[in-house]
DNA sequence: ATGGTGGAAGGTCCA
């Protein structure tokens, strides 16, 4: 059975309903990943995601900032919410699916502007974050899981637009990637999505919103991902970005990521 | 070196 799953940093999800409605309308993936919510559990749009077909629903949010959401046509069980790098920031949700399959989503910290962790607190932030996580993960057996989010982090020069411009800039440094690359490794997770997707080729999921025409510049940066463990990347079989959605009304500045996998 | 825009707020922080 063909499941398709989507991941997006989505800005506000009460700002952005419609854009949802008409990711639902035009790719009707079974399960959705949700970041950057920015709303409290008990004002979370409950009934609105359940009109949509996905009644069940793993939450973790916050007020204005942060927040993430698991919601799915298919049973969740287990769903669990944990901290990291020492704040109470609502970045990470998981449960399983079908009491068969983990699936993580994860909101990153961005990292603020200077890639100096002894000058900007929130890059220390972001490495503690990632160090944590590699810790975790490497604890656990590596199989039937599925890690998806906004990372925050481009890891390859095809990932940016330009990578030479961007070598510097918090989300493509060296040091961020390094750290991303040992998550991968010691976690035992595979980039599902560069698995389909040639190295080779430009992939971004995110435009900032600071360009007049973020179509015709093309400044992005593929800073959301899907990975999954080893036993399943045969199963993973076509991954693309809806860039579109970047250009609908009211967008967000991040376009969603959706996988077909079968489970 | 700076600012450009958007969201949640209702001043300012964050991306």
């Amino acid at each position: 059975m063909i499941f398709r799953i989507a991941t997006w940093n989505v800005n506000s999800i009460r700002r952005r309903l419609p854009s949802i409605k008409r990711l639902v309308d035009t790719t009707n993936p079974d399960i959705i990943c949700l970041q950057e919510t920015k709303v409290e559990d008990n004002k979370f749009p409950t009934l609105e995601m359940a009109a949509l077909g996905y009644k069940e629903q793993a939450i973790y949010g916050q007020k204005s900032y942060h927040g993430v959401a698991i919601c799915s046509r298919h049973d969740l069980s287990g769903k669990r919410h944990r901290d990291w790098a020492g704040t109470t920031e609502a970045r990470h949700v998981y449960c399983w699916i079908h009491s068969t399959i983990k699936l993580h989503n994860f909101y990153v910290p961005a990292g603020g502007d200077q890639p100096n962790p002894q000058k900007n607190k929130k890059f220390q932030q972001k490495l503690l974050f990632l160090e944590e996580l590699t810790t975790w993960f490497s604890g656990q057996t590596p199989s039937r899981a599925i890690l998806v989010g906004d990372l925050n982090i481009a890891p390859l020069e095809n990932d940016v637009w330009s990578h030479h411009q961007l070598i510097n800039v918090v989300s493509h440094t060296p040091v961020e990637v390094a750290a991303l690359n040992k998550l991968m490794r010691k976690g035992g997770w595979i980039d599902a999505v560069r698995h389909l997707i040639p190295e080779t080729d430009k992939l971004f999921t995110w435009w900032s919103y600071r360009s007049s025409d973020w179509k015709a510049s093309n400044r992005g940066r593929r800073l959301d991902h899907i990975w999954v463990t080893p036993d399943l990347i045969a199963n993973v079989k076509l991954a693309w970005v809806v860039d579109s959605a970047r250009g609908w009304p009211v967008p967000s500045d991040h376009a969603p990521v959706v996988m077909d996998i079968d489970l």
